[in-house]
Formats: structure tokens, C-alpha cells, sequence
DNA sequence: TATGAATGAGTCTTCATTCAT
DNA sequence: GATGAATGAAGACTCATTCAT
């Protein structure tokens, strides 16, 4: 289908690269949408024939890990701009609040979320991609605010999203914001 | 082998309910274990008959959602307990902390979790049983503070157990203490 | 197709003995023609679903060991009667070339001993069973020459079996007499 | 890595003779190991790139007849040395025997013996190649003997050779000894 | 009531072969 | 001349579910 573009060359078909993309981008989708994840529906999905998805990953699970450690790093980049602007704003709690209240009312971004948690949470292997935001967060955040308050609030975060994918809505802005402002403050009450 | 006792009486055989239970807990600890469910598994788990899976409940789906309420079920008893407790010690927060600590550092509990809130991200029909602690620490937790400091600790309660389900060991207590005592103290001073 | 038999009750169908030598004899048959197996050939050539091969036998190599052990069986009673009546004849060996001859003129005989081999040959674990009536043919022929003797014979028989699959017919019957005849006589010069 | 050398000359790349053979080299290592053969198997085996496989040879089929013609050549040349050695000892069996024995306990002699007759017993396409050592040891030991007799050696040590491939040791030298003493008299007193 | 035989759909995976480059 | 991307057919195996008994 789109074996030609605008420039009259041809695409796709002896791409590897782009047809690689494509398949991790299949399966992602799919991890996000189902949970499940087999060649046929990844092959589907992604338009190309079934033995395309074993030739470019040489096991399913394989193909699993690329997809989730895509979605690890869309969540990474979100999670990391959201902590820069809070930074900007001196750690300004309502900042922090509205950032994440946004992103838990983005169904795909807490469906991503979700398909990385439940996929790790079943195969060890690949906790360190569910892992790799929280350690990140808290690396960041230690800039304005102590380790513990760090976790914590990391803590709290992964409720949240867990929360927003059991309801199906983020928790209310308030809410969110007294739960964050009470973490942020025990950094000046206990050290 | 256990068929038949000194009195005569069938036990397993010829004990529906008690032949049920079997099969639910069988079907619950292979969730907790692998995530996996099949008739086979089960049947081997239980020491019953391979039709007995299907006798009993008409199909899997409806025998993962007999499981899952089962471990529903205990979740609740169990955060009802502690939070009993939490209440016999006019909410002081050291006493929530110890008593979640140990709870996190229960294997089979936060397998339990996970496995619960596995099962329900990826289908919708099960989000009411991982949401019913939930409702209901917060219906118990109001008696001694706001609705909304509740739904926070129960935030935070869920990122703890999935933080506890990713790393394999629970946040340590002083973070934990710090935590819950940060998001506690909302209420005096915000209400 | 052969669900009704005179006595018009039906058979095959529910009737899981028979359904499994089906399949072995299949699996056996097979063996003998190409040296393949597949779980599809084995079905059409039993005349039963797919699944069926799969249900009777856990694996393809179960199924490979059981055809296997079918053609061991018939080799071995097949030469154990060949010996029983060389004994009968109180060693004559005219009567055991005679008889070697015949087995070797026997297509399916010679089939059988190179599906046995080849098989052995690839996986050691089947070896047993191709050497099941070596040493059976050595233990009986014992009782009328000295072991050394009985070995060499049942390797000389080997290698005339594995002459008449790679010619497609067996040694001419005067060689075949001279061999024997040779190797017989051993026991009365060297003992 | 070693594609220039010294000389400015390229090595493997640029010399398709040595590709060829070390493609047919490859291919007899794994017929000897394993017996299966696939073209990604002797691409890796044999350090080459996957289409140099199918661009050398026409197909599979091809690839593994010239393997096992390899094989068969070096099976010849070395029952050719040995018939040599014997002739050479004026037809002394313990020379012959000795000789036998040897090549028996040597593993990989041995296993090219059974990838030969197991690619023949299931390809009648391949038998002249499995066959040509046997011919070859009649024509030449007939110089010493009568063909009858030198028959009987060739299948003597077949079914030796064969009997070292299921029990994984030759047979004992003294029995192998009496067994071609006993074929080799035969001449004095039949002819 | 209870069971295990039965099966067809679907799973992952391998691979010979083709062919564009 | 050489190569590696590509794919469709086939492989072993699993399993929920049905149903005869």
C-alpha cells in the first residue's frame, strides 16, 4: 500500500528499518488495546505477512520487550517533561498536579501504562522497562525534594495510573493535588 | 485416595461445594503463580477430573472470575483487618504503616494483588472486583478521616503494591511511614 | 468409516484402544516408507483428526518410540522364530541361510529393520529398541554356540539387513550360506 | 576477518571453489552431528552468508548429496588405505581386524558411517554413494580372495560398523578377530 | 451426575526458496 | 556475482469446549 510516495520510489517493501518500526508499533498498539499478543494480529495489524514478524524478532517474547520497551520510553519522555516544567515552576505542587491530571485523562497514556505494568508484572524479565520511569523520576526529582518524598510521590503516581485504569477517569483534580501537597510538604517538617 | 473415610462417607466425591472450592483455589493460586489458566492446569491442580473444570462453571472466563473474587475476597478481609486495627489505634499512622509494611512483605499477598489487577486492566468485566477493596477502605477509612485524604491513602496503598509486585520487595518502612503520615496530616490543616 | 461393524454396534469412534494402534500402526507404516513423521501424515493415514495424534501421544517422539517399538516387536518374534527352528534342526546352519533369505527377500521385513536402524542411528534414546533382538538373537543362540559366536552371527545378519535396504535385495543365498557356515564354525577350532 | 591477507589477495570471498567446499564441509559436519541439515545451519557452520548456500547449490537436496559424497569419498579412501595395508601383510586377518578396530573407536569415523547409511536407507537416490566403498572393498580384496568371501567381509564389517553406531563402542577386538578369521578360512576349504 | 474422549481452531516457530538489489 | 530480505507453507503442539457414555 504505500509502496510508493510522493517521490515515485518505492517504500516499505525493502525497508527493514521502517518494517521493523511498523511491527513494533503493531504490537504495541495491541499490548495496549488487549493485552494479548500473537503473530497473526501483530502481522495484521502491522500489514505485512505472517512470517515478517518472525523474521524480524526471533521469538514472540522477543517482539513483546521491543514493543514494551517503546512504550517505557514514550512514558519516559512524558514523564520526564512533565518533571522539567515542575522544575521550571520551582517544584510548584498545582504545576505538578496539573501535569499529571492531564496525562491520567489520556486514555492511551494510561493504557500504555497499564499494558507495561501488566506485562511486567507476569514476566520478571521485563520489570526493569516498568521500572526505568520511576528510577528516572526519582533521579529528577531528587533535585527539589528528598529521596523519600521522591519515592513516595513516585509511589503515589503509579496508584494514580493504576487507579485511572481500574475507573476508567483520573482522580480528581483536587484530590490529586491535596494527596501531592501533603508528600511534597514532609520535606520541611522531617527531613 | 481420600474418597472414603472410617465413616463411610464419600468426601470430595460426592461433595459439590466442597469440590468447587477445590477448583477455585486451585485456580486462584495458578493465577497468583503464572497468570495462566487452563482447564488442564487446573483440573491437575485440584486433583479432579478434567470435566469437573467444565461441570463446574461453564466456562473459563467464568471460573477466572470465580478465582479472582476469591482473591478479591481476601484482599478485602485483609485491608478491612488491618484498617480495624488501624482504628482500635485512633489512626495512628505507625501502626498503618507496620501493619502495610508486613502486608507488602507478604509474597502471596502481593502476588494476590497483582494478579487481581492483571486480570482487570486487560478486561473491563473484572474492574469491580480490584476496585471493591478500594470502595471499601475508603467507606472505613472516612470514620477517622476525609473522604478525599482516604482515596489518597488508597492511592497509595495501590502504587505500593505495585511498586512492592515490580521491585519484589515492599518500599521500606520509614518511606512508607513518611508517606502515609504526609498524606494524613492533610486533613487537619486543608479539610 | 468403520463406525458400524456386524453387530452394528458402533466402533472405533469411543473405542480409544483401537484408535491408538490405529495410529501407531500408521506412525509405523510411515516409518517404514519414508523415514518421516508428521503428526498430519500420521492422521491421514489413520483416518483421524489432527488432534487425535497429539491427544494420544504427548509428543511426536513418544509417538516416533511407540511405532519404533511396534517394528522391534515384530522384529524380534519374527527372528526368535527363525532361531527357534534353527534349534529345531539342532543348529543346522542350510536352515538358518534359508530362512535369513526369505527374511531378507521380504520387502517389508528389510523396511522395517532400516526404519529401526535409521531412527536409532539419529536419537540415541531409541537404541534400545533396535538392539532389543541383538541381544535377544545372542541370548537364544547361546544354547547352541558360544557367545562370541552369536555376536558375530547377529552382526553379520545386521549387515546383510542393512546390504539388502541399500541393493534392494538380499544376498544371494550361496553367499549367504558361506558366511554362516564360516562363522559357525569358529566355535569347534577356537573356542 | 581473514578476507586479506598479506598479499592483497582476498582469501574465502573471491575463491568460490573454497566456498564451495567449506559449504560441503560444513554440511557433512552437521549430517555427521545431528543428521538434520538446513540452510541457515551450514550458512553459520560454515561462516558464510545465507545465499551463499542456495547460490552454490541448486537446493538442499543438492547440498546434502554432495555432503555425503564427501563423506562416502573418505570412507573409501580410508577402507582403501586399509585394504592396502592388508594386502600389503599378505591378507593377515589380525592385521585386518586390528585395522577395523581401530577404525570402529574412532566417534567420528564411525558417525560419518551412519550418515551415509541413513541418508541412503531413506533416499534410494543416495545408495549408490553408501555402496561404492563396498564395491570398491570387493574389487580390491578380491585380489586376495574370492568374491564370495570378500562379500561376506564387507557385510561382516557393515553390520560392525552399524553395531558400533547403536551401542557406541566397536565390538572387542578378540571377537571382531574370530569373526574375520572364520569368513577368511572359508576360501581354503570351499572355493 | 460426572467424566474423559474427541476435535478443530489457533498458537509459536522453522525454513526452503525466491528475488530485488 | 552475491546477498539478505522476504514469505507462504508446513511443522509440533495446546486447548476450550463439546458430547457420548
Amino acid at each position: 500500500m504505500t509502496e510508493t510516495d510522493s517521490t515515485g520510489a518505492t517504500r516499505s517493501r525493502r525497508d527493514p528499518e521502517a518494517r521493523r518500526r511498523g511491527i513494533v508499533q503493531a504490537a504495541a498498539d495491541l499490548l495496549m488495546e488487549s493485552g494479548d499478543l500473537t503473530h497473526r494480529q501483530v502481522a495484521e495489524r502491522a500489514g505485512v505477512p505472517l512470517g515478517a514478524t518472525t523474521y524480524y524478532f526471533a521469538s514472540l517474547g522477543e517482539l513483546r520487550e521491543a514493543a514494551l520497551a517503546q512504550l517505557a520510553d514514550r512514558l519516559n519522555d512524558d514523564l520526564a517533561r512533565i518533571t522539567h516544567e515542575v522544575a521550571a515552576a520551582n517544584g510548584d505542587v498545582a504545576v505538578l498536579a496539573a501535569q499529571l491530571h492531564a496525562y491520567l485523562s489520556d486514555v492511551d497514556q494510561v493504557r500504555a501504562d497499564a499494558a507495561l505494568y501488566t506485562s511486567a508484572a507476569q514476566d520478571p524479565a521485563l520489570r526493569h522497562l516498568a521500572l526505568r520511569w520511576f528510577d528516572g523520576f526519582v533521579q529528577l526529582t531528587s533535585a527539589w525534594t528528598d529521596p523519600s518524598t521522591a519515592r513516595n510521590i513516585a509511589v503515589f503516581i503509579d496508584g494514580a495510573s493504576l487507579h485511572a485504569t481500574l475507573t476508567g477517569k483520573p482522580l480528581d483534580l483536587p484530590t490529586l493535588t491535596s494527596g501531592l501537597k501533603a508528600l511534597l510538604r514532609t520535606e520541611d517538617e522531617e527531613a
